[in-house]
DNA sequence: TCATATTTGAAACGTTTGTTTCAAATAATA
DNA sequence: TATTATTTGAAACAAACGTTTCAAATATGA
């Protein structure tokens, strides 16, 4: 047993965002409910004393790892949004990324979507977050396919919420998928020639 | 304390499927991880000692259950498509079904691609049954889609595979989504009209 | 330099976890 | 009817669970 003495000053020593990133990642993969208070210890480095007394307790600590999941996702879509050429193009970015990223080995999911199965139908607190997320992403979808129609992108006879949901639903399905199918480029495309 | 005494017979007295089916209900609303034993005592009504008789471990029961779900569904599936009138109709009334389902309140997803996001990146046996009933469904897919494709009802410059496996990768999202959004239905003939 | 505020590490808390044990119970067989 | 094979119920198991406690440690402000 090592017990050399480690300095224990006053201040906080971890960076907070690298916490929370290292924790979303093993909520992302084993799920709350397979993710222990040790396992969590153990991937921060911190003490037990020190994760509650930061985050409050392990379900408190799964909400703010989804925010910050939620977060760095919307980053990453106004990125690509905003590199984007028209809003169509936006769109067919955001889908051929991922495919890519599918097609690379970055098989982990979607940390929302594994979210949604496990705890769902369970808290109404984590259902709300997922219903909220899920209407801010169809929004999103609706105000670029808006967009695309009034470019002459894609056809004017199709219902924009409509078309919204359905890519909201198609990526939930190749991001579940992804996790026994690494192959999904020409699925991705099938997805887009909706549009 | 109700300490009445019960028949305690040398014959099994509960019926397998019985117990199956209501263990399976379990599994799927709260996932492996989220089952106790104890909730399986309970929502079985037998005694530790018999499940463990009768089934093995925790994760021995969970894989019974999977196959349970498995052959309900494909029972399920082989029903609907041999009422149906044409290869296409059989594709159709199978996603309007399901669509019909959610709408009516069936808002539990589908317990494979619960356990996909639960289990599939950890444990390589339920990955393994995964994959397999991926393919097989995709198979069935593929089969009815060349069907439709010589009667002339869905255009053959498609790829029967890729298409197969969107309809498949569209299913799941189908019932993720709809764990946080119950209407579905335009959603379901965007899907078809694919085809 | 001293008092204060806060974090840290280690230990312990009571529950719940999955699993095993074993005598009592009982239907079937001889 | 006596024997046997098997199931049942209740208790107990160690291990892991999430959480709390608290003295020791230390950077900060007076």
């Amino acid at each position: 047993m090592d017990t050399s003495s480690i300095e224990m000053p006053k201040t906080v020593l971890f960076d907070r965002e690298d916490v929370l990133s290292n924790v979303t990642d093993l909520f992302w993969q084993k799920g709350y409910n397979g993710t222990s208070m040790q396992d969590l210890v153990d991937v921060t480095g911190l003490n037990r004393s020190s994760i509650y007394n930061t985050f409050g307790d392990k379900f408190q600590l799964f909400e703010e790892s989804l925010r910050f999941y939620q977060m760095t996702q919307n980053d990453l879509l106004r990125k690509t949004f905003s590199q984007a050429k028209s809003p169509k193009k936006a769109i067919m970015s955001l889908f051929r990324g991922i495919s890519d990223d599918i097609k690379a080995g970055n098989q982990k999911g979607c940390m929302l979507t594994a979210c949604t199965s496990e705890l769902g139908s369970e808290q109404p607190q984590i259902r709300d977050f997922l219903v909220e997320n899920k209407d801010r992403l169809v929004a999103s979808f609706t105000a670029l396919i808006e967009g695309a129609q009034q470019l002459g992108e894609i056809s004017s006879d199709k219902e924009p919420g409509t078309l919204a949901l359905f890519l909201f639903s198609a990526l939930q399905g190749l991001r579940v998928t992804s996790m026994i199918e690494p192959d999904l480029e020409d699925v991705t495309e099938q997805i887009l020639s909706i549009l």
